[in-house]
DNA sequence: AGCACGCCGACT
DNA sequence: GTCGGCGTGCTC
């Protein structure tokens, strides 16, 4: 028989098929091949009766790796349609579907001794042949005989090792190996949950979702509406009909609150997957979802590919959240991919969210997915009260500060009360950039074009792209003056700013900074959670999911910061942002308020954003981009080409953008726009950047990108990189 | 990716 | 003379 094999090598090179002799093997097994001489792991697509190649210089393969096929042939289905859709080299897109630490025999499976009795006898046998005076011995006995397998490990601390070795060796009691399943978050457990109540509108939801059990849905429910009971409930019904489910959270931080919900519910049939986990974690429950120990898989957009069968749900929650777009290698964008396996397994698809991507809500508006309304909070709580505060006023009126005099106002009333603030500025560190005050230098990252943030805790300068740092400068290296001004205001600043307000007052911050290790973030939260403080002060990491019910004030310092990029997906950005911060507030009986600080007052991002009015956005937003024919009207093509040679990657994207400007000769309307430029980002980690960015009209998108493609594929030089992505996310 | 092969500059 | 730079070609 003749295999076809993808090395796991991932180079545009070796991004072939190379056939391979064998007998025997599944196709989908992982084997071992002899490639170029040396031992390679592949992945066998095709078995196959002949070869194209000369197949006496074939070789065999050596073995296999698993004694399990790792990848189901819907799963090859799936890695197709991935490398067709998001031009993926194979050997990237099939890491995906497999846990790291499988590949390069890394798995360790964790083996500790058990302890159990070694005969059937009766205890009071077995006692009657125990000296009467060893108690520890008899004790043991008695134990393990009420108790039944037990750890080494337990019975050491419990009984002592003595009495263990004793009775081991009257040959009473016997030790295996036993292979121990590591469990993420073992201390969140299942607990005898109650009956949960629906509100009518969670109860609609429902049954709109079960009604059809291949269906597609977007759930838009307004923050604090319940949509988390809504999946529950929907998962809880195709579990019960035998079937599996996959349930994905926007970010790694928010996967302990729905790890322990779930298993509340649905106790041991619940897997965690995303990169958070230590590897021997992350294969342990792999291998759960994989033997069908576990029936749910639940995590960040890697659990997408979780290896399940027979699936009968995908829930998205927060669809719209930019996390579930990969935007580096490999790129994919997480709910396609969902909507590809959920039509393979007939399983029904439900996206969910407060605020909506444009695009999910005009599929919706057009059919393409059912739309759910919930409308109200639970118990018919209030949304929060939205002040937008003019800041050109505050300015003209001499108050330079961060602050606004109602958020000033606003926070010492919330303190007074004794409840809880949040502060929002999307912009960490100390201060945005350090000039001289007499040249005009600003301090720059060597590697990368971007200028370097102060950062006062260390007193470091650092590059926010690739993280290098550098001294902070006390002379100019232009002009040698020592004078400088700092850019805008980071969270670092943010909090000393605030405990000079409130010097009395505890302010927690959360940001990339005091988040480096692993458990830091929950900490954070669960701090705040506990009322540890009055304040917390963070970046976008706060927006998302978290529900602190003694929150009453979100101040939003810098509403226009991410308004004014020129890119077009900047006011749905800053409007989902808002709203999922603003939403923070007001969760419990106290209604809340929100402080929205802005420059453009009349914005009509904050207007809406500020009545919470997420349809009207979308209607005023949707005819923009209706007008300037933008997604989803269109599809953004950029190719990106990226080097150390600066020239070289101009030479390269010269002669491929002649090539389509060619096929734009050839296919006039298909190309709504096509120009080739330096990249905001000029240079990042020492690498140079250019792009050509293309929009191509809806109904010739599945034509062209082929041709782009193959464009691509032609390149020259070796020193260049070049990548395509589909509706980017970030065109910096 | 990773390695061998091959062709030019600056050293013991 | 030769050590070593990295452009080029190849892997079933």
């Amino acid at each position: 028989m003749i295999y076809s094999v993808i090395v796991d090598l991932s180079a545009s090179e070796v991004d072939r098929i190379f056939d391979y002799k064998g007998e025997g093997y599944d196709v989908g097994a992982r084997v071992l091949v002899d490639f170029r001489n040396r031992p390679t792991e592949g992945v066998i697509i095709e078995a196959k009766s002949r070869s194209d190649y000369d197949e006496s210089k074939l070789k065999t393969i050596i073995r296999p790796l698993d004694d399990f096929v790792a990848i189901s042939p819907r799963m090859l289905q799936l890695c197709d349609h991935m490398c067709a859709q998001y031009h993926l080299r194979r050997a990237d897109a099939l890491r995906l579907f497999i846990p790291a630490e499988m590949r390069g025999n890394r798995i360790k499976s964790l083996c500790k001794q058990q302890i159990c009795l070694a005969t059937n006898d009766s205890l009071d046998v077995i006692l009657n042949s125990l000296k009467p005076n060893a108690t520890m011995q008899r004790d043991l006995v008695t134990f393990l005989y009420l108790n039944g397998a037990t750890l080494a490990e337990k019975i050491n601390v419990e009984f002592g090792n003595s009495a263990l070795r004793a009775l081991k060796q009257k040959g009473i009691v016997s030790a295996q190996d036993v292979v121990i399943r590591r469990m993420p978050y073992s201390d969140i457990r299942s607990s005898a949950a109650g009956k949960h109540s629906l509100t009518a509108s969670q109860q609609n939801a429902v049954e709109t979702v079960l009604s059809d059990r291949s269906g597609r849905y977007l759930l838009h429910g307004v923050t604090g509406s319940g949509k988390t009971e809504v999946y529950l409930t929907i998962i809880e019904k195709i579990v019960a009909e035998g079937k599996t489910c996959i349930m994905l959270v926007p970010e790694i931080s928010l996967t302990p609150n729905m790890l322990r919900q779930l298993r509340q519910r649905f106790g041991d049939t619940v897997a965690l997957l995303h990169s958070g986990l230590s590897s021997g974690e992350r294969y342990d429950e792999w291998l759960r979802l994989k033997n069908g120990e576990a029936q749910i898989a639940v995590g960040a957009r890697s659990a997408v590919f979780a290896p399940l069968e027979n699936i009968g749900a995908i829930i998205i929650d927060e669809e719209h959240d930019g996390s579930y777009i990969s935007d580096f290698n490999p790129r994919y964008n997480t709910v396609e991919v969902a909507e590809f396996r959920a039509k393979q397994e007939g399983a029904l698809l439900l996206l969910g969210s407060a605020t909506p991507s444009l695009g999910s809500y005009y599929a919706a508006r057009q059919g393409k997915l059912r739309l759910i309304e919930m409308p109200e909070r639970i118990n018919k709580q209030p949304l929060p009260e939205v002040e937008i505060v003019d800041m050109t006023l505050e300015t003209r009126r001499g108050n330079k500060g961060i602050f606004s005099e109602v958020l000033k106002q606003r926070l010492a009333d919330a303190i007074q009360a004794g409840n809880q603030a949040m502060l929002f500025l999307n912009r960490r560190g100390y201060s945005s950039f350090m000039m001289c005050t007499r040249c005009g230098y600003v301090a720059k990252c060597e590697d990368c074009d971007i200028t370097l943030t102060v950062h006062r805790e260390d007193n470091r300068l650092k590059c926010h792209y690739c993280g290098k740092s550098y001294y902070i400068l006390d002379k100019c290296p232009v002009c040698k003056s020592d004078s400088f001004r700092q850019g805008r205001i980071g969270t670092q600043q943010v909090v000393e700013l605030v405990n000079k307000m409130f010097p009395d007052v505890k302010v927690l911050r959360m940001d990339a900074d005091t988040t480096q290790t692993k458990e830091s973030h929950g900490k954070i939260l669960e701090a705040f959670s506990r009322g540890e403080a009055q304040i917390l002060v963070g970046t976008q990491m706060i927006a998302k999911g978290h529900d602190f019910p003694k929150v009453t004030l979100v101040g939003i310092l810098d509403g226009d910061q991410s308004l004014h990029h020129e890119d077009y997906l900047a006011t749905e950005r800053t409007f989902q942002l808002i709203t999922q911060v603003a939403g923070r507030s007001g969760r419990d009986k106290d209604v809340g308020t929100v402080v929205l600080q802005t420059y453009t007052p009349t914005h009509y991002c904050l207007r809406f954003a500020a009545r919470q009015d997420y349809v009207g956005f979308y209607n005023y937003e949707i005819n923009i981009r209706q007008a300037s024919a933008f997604p989803p009207f269109s599809e953004i093509v950029r190719i990106l080409y990226t080097g150390e040679k600066e020239q070289d990657c101009i030479d390269e994207l010269v002669e491929q953008n002649a090539a389509i400007a060619n096929l734009k000769t050839n296919e006039p309307t298909a190309f709504l726009y096509l120009d080739k430029m330096r990249c905001p980002l000029k240079r990042a980690e020492k690498q140079y950047r250019f792009q050509i960015l293309i929009k191509l009209s809806k109904d010739s998108v599945d034509r062209i990108i082929p041709q782009i493609y193959a464009v691509c594929d032609a390149k020259k030089r070796r020193s260049v990189q070049v990548s395509i992505e589909r509706d980017p996310q970030n065109l910096s």
